[in-house]
RNA sequence: GAGCUCGUAGCUCAGCUGGUAGAGCAUCGCCCUUUUAAGGCGCUGGUCCUGGGUUCGAAUCCCAGCGAGCUCACCA
């Protein structure tokens, strides 16, 4: 199976050096002197032959790949006939090249002379460049570059014969003496080379380095070494490399912040009989000797308010959290979430302790409040706060006539009657919102969409709230040429509160690009927060925005047993009409509270999001060192197999 | 789940009013002892994502699929 492989790509190998009948230019045969092609086949395919790798595997791409890694080989075989081992296992350097570059940036070409340096240094080989009987190179660790440079005179026969048999991409550790070059580069010396590890594989271009989204993904270990610059051109500029550097410093200076106030960390199940604590569709996995279906954990809200009542007082987790949704830009399936609960705080108080979190991880990272994001610079110490209420009638569009005002929200009738009249406004203002964007000439694209999709928006919500269709959303719907009720119709009625949430998110969310904290929600979508002393409708609870996405999601922690297992069970009932992202039924953690939870404050902080922000990456992807994607199919064969039986 | 856009050499990209594929980097060979996106000369490298269709002829047009990005929907 392989041999005929071999012979068919043997024909589009490389014949410069040995005339037609060459198959391969391989420098092992010109050092051992074998001409002709009989012997190049044989050669190639005995060694090729001893290679699981280029037999067996499917890391190559192409032909070009399998060549490549075939003569990379034999360049290692001369560099083991050179006395260097292939693979080593240890080099003793004397300073890594950031320490190199930090100390020395700044030393003058005189001093560097008059008091000789010397140093052992690895790195990997980014750029070479060899000039007849000197070269240089760029060696790169940890991000940084230094240029070292190998004379014949100076390293002598054997070691610039190594140099030679030098690729992009190898491992190396010199030793020698720092000097500035004709035109003021730090360099190195070079006295002797060591080598340490050979790159197989051809690296990319190396100007633009790894530019394709989907494979700096993929391939995130050349993406890193290439350390491509994201938002290039911008103020948010930023190489690759860094945005992960800066993400472990978030994770520092998070904990440093929660440590430094008296929080404990601690770690909860991941894996969980009952996926609790936020509304969302788990994974499921199984245990084999307990026979036992498990979910991923959706949130450890539930566990570590358990550990409230068993007195930790200050308690936090920064882990991953896995939820069964839609992937974007702003969503990865697993996700980082800071989690962390205060006994005798609310929300007002975590109100505070946000702004100041925030503010303190921007210091610890960026050394500034301010960043860029998404074309816009946010400053993280300035805060605004409104309720959701006050939201809405704050970003209520224009276009759609009059904003609601604070008593629209009190009855499901005065909700109602609000919608329709927007409704109707919106129909008999905009005739030509139902047509697509598409079709329409002459308008705003944007605004036209925009309109057409808060139409929706309206439509859906009065389908939400009646549970029916009027003859008016009828006939939007109709026009929209949209199947059926969009969102899917319900049985019932649902609450007022869960229309008001949606209502919010469409209209006000986009505007929350600087630091905004939302409070006061509807108790309908809180099915774990305390209820506001005065309006037992909403809860004490707040999200905060940056950016346009929400980054944290904060309440007074419900307490009382048996109003919680009231909401557990209004939850099964939404579940059972069939939203399954409805809380399930916990019955241990109602136990747990009827131990006595103290008066407590509770909040959870995507870290992925955070990073985002202050990074600038406008993609989760980019913040996330492996993202979830599609598997690439595998191998040519099972490609093969694969008939398009899909709908 | 829907819409838009993209998929050409290992990498970055041209070619897309249909005539059977090109550049730069990398590779390979030669020259070059302070270069730095080194330079010069020469060679090589492609199931143009996959499968159908239209056509005398398809990288190019049409359909379906696969993969990705963005926007929207859902959610955090």
């Amino acid at each position: 199976m392989f041999i005929p492989l071999l012979r068919e790509s043997s024909r589009r190998l490389p014949r410069s050096r040995f005339g037609s009948g060459a198959l391969i230019s391989l420098p092992f045969i010109h050092h051992q002197g074998i001409a002709g092609p009989e012997h190049e086949v044989s050669c190639l395919q005995s060694y090729t032959g001893k290679s699981h790798l280029i037999q067996g595997s499917t890391v190559f791409e192409s032909d070009f790949e399998r060549n490549l890694f075939a003569l990379r080989q034999e360049k290692l075989r001369q560099i083991e006939a050179l006395g260097q081992p292939a693979y080593p296992n240890s080099f003793a350097a004397t300073h890594s090249i950031p320490e190199l570059r930090s100390t020395y940036d700044n030393a003058t070409a005189e001093q560097l002379d008059a008091n000789r340096i010397n140093v052992a240094v690895a790195g990997r080989i980014m750029a070479i460049r060899l000039q007849g009987k000197a070269g240089f190179a760029q060696l790169q660790q940890n991000g940084v570059r230094l240029q070292i440079y190998v004379r014949k005179d100076a390293v002598g026969d054997r070691a610039f014969e190594l140099y030679k048999l030098l690729d992009l991409g190898d491992h190396i550790g010199v030793t020698g003496y720092l000097f500035r070059t004709r035109t003021g580069e730090l360099t190195i010396h070079v006295e002797t080379i060591t080598f340490l590890a050979k790159a197989m594989l051809a690296l990319p271009e190396k100007y633009h380095g790894l530019a394709d989204v989907e494979l700096r993904y993929r391939q995130r270990y050349v993406d890193l070494f290439m350390n491509t610059v994201l938002n290039e051109g911008t103020p948010a500029e930023i190489p690759i490399r860094d945005v992960f550097i800066k993400r472990a410093k978030v994770l520092a200076a998070l904990r440093k912040f929660f440590d430094s106030r008296g929080f404990v960390e601690v770690e909860t199940p991941m894996m969980q009989p009952i996926a609790g604590g936020a509304a969302a569709r788990p994974f499921v996995t199984h245990h084999n000797t307990l026979d036992l279906d498990l979910f991923l954990r959706i949130a450890p809200e539930l566990y570590l308010k358990r550990l409230v009542v068993g007195g930790i007082d200050r308690v936090y987790e920064i882990n991953r959290n896995f939820r069964n949704e839609g992937i974007s830009t702003q969503h990865n399936p697993e996700f980082t979430m800071l989690e962390f609960y205060q006994a005798y705080a609310n929300y007002w108080d975590l109100m505070d302790l946000t702004e100041e979190c925030i503010n303190f991880v921007a210091q610890e990272v960026n050394g500034s409040t301010k960043t860029w994001f998404n074309g816009t610079e946010i400053d993280l110490s300035q805060w605004q706060r409104l309720s959701m209420r006050e939201a809405i009638i704050k970003w209520w569009p224009t276009e759609f006539g009059a904003a609601p005002s604070l008593t629209t929200f009190a009855t499901p009738d005065g909700l109602e009657r609000f919608l329709n009249e927007s409704l109707q406004y919106l129909h008999t203002h905009y005739p030509q919102i139902v047509t697509p964007s598409s079709e329409v000439q002459g308008v705003d694209i944007e605004r036209h969409r925009r309109l057409r999709s808060l139409l929706l928006l309206i439509n859906g919500q009065l389908i939400l709230l009646r549970g029916d269709l009027t003859p008016l959303a009828e006939a939007v719907m109709k026009a929209l040429k949209i199947p059926g009720a969009i969102p899917p119709l319900p049985r019932q009625p649902q609450p007022l509160g869960k229309t008001i949430a949606g209502i919010f998110e469409a209209i006000a969310e986009p505007h929350l690009i600087q630091p905004t904290i939302i409070y006061d929600f509807p108790l309908a979508v809180s099915p774990l927060s305390k209820q506001k002393p005065d309006e037992p409708d909403w809860v004490e609870r707040f999200e905060f925005y940056i950016g346009g996405f929400e980054l944290g999601n904060a309440f007074s922690e419900l307490n009382d047993p048996e109003e919680q297992r009231k909401r557990f069970e209004q939850q099964i009932a939404q579940r059972l009409r069939g939203d399954d992202e409805a809380h399930q039924m916990d019955e241990d953690y109602v136990r747990a509270l009827a131990y006595g939870l103290p008066p407590t404050g509770g909040e959870g902080i995507g870290v992925d999001r955070l990073t985002m922000i202050l990074t600038g990456a406008s993609s989760i992807r980019d913040v996330i060192l492996f993202p979830l994607l599609r598997p690439r199919r595998a191998t040519p064969d099972t490609e093969n197999e694969q008939p398009q039986q899909e709908e």
